[in-house]
DNA sequence: TATCGGATGCTCT
DNA sequence: GAGCATCCGATAG
């Protein structure tokens, strides 16, 4: 799965699920990034920061950014090439109240508003705080500690297509996938 | 509903 | 010193 290009492996991760010591939900969207990719942190080689990029596949990137905010990928392809896949969105499925306490820093009420259900995952540094995944799980690798990945069931998922959100280089390069009608992708 | 700016600190130029 | 794979609240329409 994770030996895969980072595109196809951005498009294999839609509908997976991913749980963090149990919590997590179905990925909604995802970004790819390569070497050869002038949007990526490793476009100008390795560095302290970008080494898990270049890791093992499937081992996790975690990246600080904005000065508060940490962000999660998946490493693809193969050792010693630095290319992954940024998870930029979860439909939550299980541990909402955990989720919840970590977002708004309260207990989730009985009836808790659709529109900040949404809000609890639907970007990428939201579902990093969602799921409690911060810069000590850097180098951490897909089921094997914490992180769980269970792949895709349903093979005819609806997946559109489009550029890359928030990028200023590169910002024609169409690697970036959602699940079409899936409310916690972060934009249209 | 859409757009704008502030927060806040690490990384690389 | 500039830029950043973002988020949130405020403001205008």
């Amino acid at each position: 799965l994770f030996a895969g290009t980072s595109p196809e492996l951005a498009r294999a991760l839609l509908g997976a699920e991913l749980l963090v010591d149990g919590v997590g939900g179905i990925i909604a969207e995802t970004e790819a990034y390569a070497q050869y990719d002038e949007a990526s942190h490793t476009f100008r080689g390795q560095t302290k920061r970008n080494a898990a990029m270049f890791d093992e596949p499937g081992t996790v990137y975690v990246y600080f950014t904005y000065g508060m905010h940490v962000c999660m990928n998946f490493s693809a392809h193969s050792k010693g090439v630095g290319e992954g896949v940024l998870i930029r969105a979860i439909e939550p499925t299980r541990g909402l109240e955990e989720m919840w306490q970590r977002r708004f820093k309260q207990p989730m009420p009985d009836d808790p508003p659709h529109k900040r259900l949404i809000q609890l995952t639907n970007g990428p540094a939201k579902l990093c705080q969602a799921l409690g995944v911060t810069l000590a799980d850097n180098h951490e690798r897909a089921n094997k500690g914490r992180f769980h990945i269970i792949p895709n069931q349903k093979p005819d998922i609806a997946i559109m297509q489009t550029t890359r959100v928030g990028i200023s280089r590169a910002a024609d390069r169409p690697w970036r996938w959602y699940v079409a009608g899936n409310a916690w992708v972060s934009k249209l």
